[in-house]
DNA sequence: AGTGCGACCTGATCGC
DNA sequence: TGCGATCAGGTCGCAC
């Protein structure tokens, strides 16, 4: 599922191949993805030229002449494809953002099997809003310290506690699973009961695993793809991630499986002891 | 207020 | 073989 990794992958390979291009047409088959709605859209940015591209947490941000800019959200499976004009339909396209520079042509197609996404239309304001109710960014604004603060303001599970992007922004699923392995803590402990030591383990290794799935440009078990429908390799280098019933690397035991707030949680049983699964 | 859970979706896979 | 059930999970909105 694209996290922050997978989202800062696909942002960079946009920002450097489609900015300066000028958005020439808008289609969509599947309205409701499209917000305010598809005519609006287009109304609002057509012939505007595209000056960058952002990402906060796991948000894409356009941003377009006139202040006004696009959020895309991926969600669990949608992509972002830079394509030509006559390369072959992608599956599951739902919006196709035409763009021209000069005379070269091009197409941002935004594809979702499960049209859990969305591309909508905000001003600088709306983003402004919407924005502040992120937490910090992993690899820019947090701080061992204010990390630690985080954790002791909450008992919920430390796993539910890394994923909550009102608290810390752009870890998923398979990202907290891989940081808590790597700091040997257990998904389940409540977070203002991890020791100095333990939260000091668990912020180096949020950077570790964040970096490490940038390095192999994000993680394709599942249907992730980057904006020109290449598969990340992180999925090569998971620790426990989907590995339940295969030996731990630091233990030989078994890595085990539960479901935490209905997410599938991954974990040595003999590595991750600070609290014994429910 | 803080927490938990269903809804949103569809394709792949599992079990009988 | 076929078919229904289950699983995958980010975020919103609602209930408690």
């Amino acid at each position: 599922m694209p996290e922050l990794p997978e989202v800062e992958t696909i942002r960079s390979d946009l920002d450097r191949t489609l900015s300066g291009y000028k958005i020439i047409d808008v289609s969509c088959n599947t309205p409701k993805m499209v917000k305010p709605s598809v005519a609006k859209l287009f109304e609002a940015i057509k012939g505007l030229e595209i000056s960058g591209f952002k990402r906060r947490a796991k948000l894409i941000i356009v941003e377009l002449e006139k202040d006004q800019f696009l959020l895309i959200h991926l969600k669990m499976t949608g992509r972002l494809l830079i394509r030509d004009v006559e390369d072959e339909a992608d599956q599951w396209t739902r919006v196709v953002i035409s763009l021209e520079k000069g005379n070269i042509r091009k197409e941002l197609r935004f594809a979702d099997q499960r049209k859990f996404g969305f591309l909508r239309l905000v001003t600088r304001q709306e983003l402004e809003d919407i924005l502040k109710d992120f937490g910090p960014e992993p690899l820019h604004d947090l701080n061992l310290k204010t990390f630690q603060k985080i954790l002791s303001s909450k008992r919920q599970e430390i796993k539910k506690v890394l994923m909550d992007q009102a608290l810390i922004s752009g870890i998923g699923n398979i990202y907290a699973n891989e940081a808590l392995f790597l700091a040997k803590i257990h998904p389940g402990t409540p977070a203002n009961r991890l020791n100095q030591e333990n939260a000091n383990k668990l912020f180096q290794a949020i950077e570790t695993v964040l970096k490490r799935g940038l390095k192999y440009r994000g993680a394709s078990d599942n249907s992730y793809l980057d904006a020109f429908g290449i598969k990340g390799k992180y999925q090569e280098h998971f620790l426990v991630y989907g590995r339940q019933g295969n030996p731990c690397i630091n233990c030989g035991k078994n890595i085990e499986r539960y479901s935490l707030g209905d997410r599938g949680t991954f974990y040595c049983p003999s590595c991750q002891v600070s609290r014994l699964h429910p």
